[in-house]
DNA sequence: GGCTAATATTTGTATAGTTGTATAGGTCAT
DNA sequence: ATGACCTATACAACTATACAAATATTAGCC
């Protein structure tokens, strides 16, 4: 006799409480075991619930870690002058970056060819993660020319912020020369970070910028979270 | 939806840039904590990707230091005429000897049977350690009878190289009389020395050098890392 | 300079908690 | 009978935290 399912009714419950702002972006839910006492079922059934919900991307659940409020899909911008801190900050979003590592190493063949240097140049590789929120929004792996800038690693170190670390090192500013876009599935590492699922859809972008003489001075990649981010194209006056 | 386990994807991605040599023979990696951050997992996570890296013999951890890449298996030819600046030459790699104690004391009873000496002769003792492109290789702990060569104590302190020294003293040329190889753990002393855990595996060999005239001027003990050297054997024409 | 002691860093180990997955079975409406 | 729904149990994978043990680094002292 029961019209509306069990795990129906605790994914409505829940799905209510995050509407109403009980639960809000970036917060765990109560676990799994919390939730199957509170509404007094199976663990089992509350999963149920919690999968129909991360299916429509309200939720996401990190193992061993717990269940979280997942963050509202952000736009971002594609064009010629794009910085993340403003593009952020304009949406109504605190902006964040997080290194991940920080390393110089000789460049590979299309890190020589973007960026105009000999093969085996060193490179210096800043792997980091922006986030919106506190939600990681993209992946990110930026090659800069070591010989050209000594003390770009240092720069970076202080200030995460690619803009202000270059405009220390001389390059007052910079602008986008190209940018491809293509699709991806996340591996095991990217969903971990991006907090998505293991082959869930990624979009990859890669991009040159260039300085004002049009020197290249980053040849970055960039993985964003497929359902979390929409990619706009200004008009690019080429 | 893991598919594949977390720790095995960080454990392939480390095992490459190994390969393609971005950290070297020797290296030290990133700090567990580091590496956590860079993918994004817990530390244990982690640790579980160097464990499975450590018991294929690829890196070596030491507490309170960090983790490096281990050596590549080194060959060592066992013979009538063996040298070990040349053997590691001969294979690419630069040799090195470290000097730990050089000490003259009284034989004792299988050293002196080994020098033809009489109980409570002096002997000349060299512990060493034997490096090859700054790996760990080999401990060796060699006897000399010291009567015979007074000077070999400061000719071994200028000039690690047994062969040389032995030169040095009039010995221009010395081959190995026997050799017999067996299998050990290694204590904790051998352990650090060579970077290896305390009870992994350890080749040793018992040699005896004789001059020209068939003399023995050297009875010598060797600990090999068992995952890193392989012994070979060359046809000795007795 | 060299030695010692204190401090910080790094790996090793232990414990507890959380989500992911697999298996087995039971209830109920159609 | 069949399939959707739910319970029960167990284990694997991963996280979180804390502390111990070994090492490296630094400061101070002679």
């Amino acid at each position: 006799m029961t019209r509306t399912p069990l795990w129906k009714s605790i994914a409505l419950a829940l799905t209510a409480d995050i509407a109403e702002d009980r639960y809000r972006t970036g917060d765990q839910l109560p676990t799994e075991a919390q939730l199957a006492a509170k509404f007094g079922v199976n663990r089992h059934t509350v999963r149920r619930a919690l999968a129909e919900m991360a299916a429509q991307g309200l939720v996401h659940a990190r193992r061993g870690a717990g269940v979280f409020v997942a963050a509202r899909p952000t736009d971002y911008p594609i064009g010629r002058r794009v910085r993340f801190h403003q593009s952020v900050a304009a949406g109504g979003q605190t902006p964040a970056k997080q290194l991940l590592a920080l390393d110089t190493r000789a460049a590979d063949a299309r890190e020589a060819e973007a960026l105009a240097l000999a093969p085996g140049d060193p490179v210096l590789v800043y792997d980091g993660l922006s986030l919106a929120d506190g939600a990681p929004i993209a992946l990110f792996r930026s090659a800069f020319p070591a010989r050209r800038f000594p003390d770009l690693e240092a720069a970076l170190t202080k200030t995460r912020s690619v803009t202000q670390a270059l405009a220390r090192c001389g390059v007052a500013d910079y602008t986008r020369a190209t940018t491809r876009v293509t699709a991806k599935l996340a591996n095991a590492t990217q969903a971990v970070h991006l907090r998505i699922a293991e082959g869930a859809p990624i979009l990859r972008t890669v991009a040159v910028n260039v300085d004002a003489t049009g020197q290249p001075v980053e040849y970055g990649r960039t993985w964003f979270a497929g359902d979390r981010v929409t990619l706009t194209v200004e008009g690019e006056g080429g």
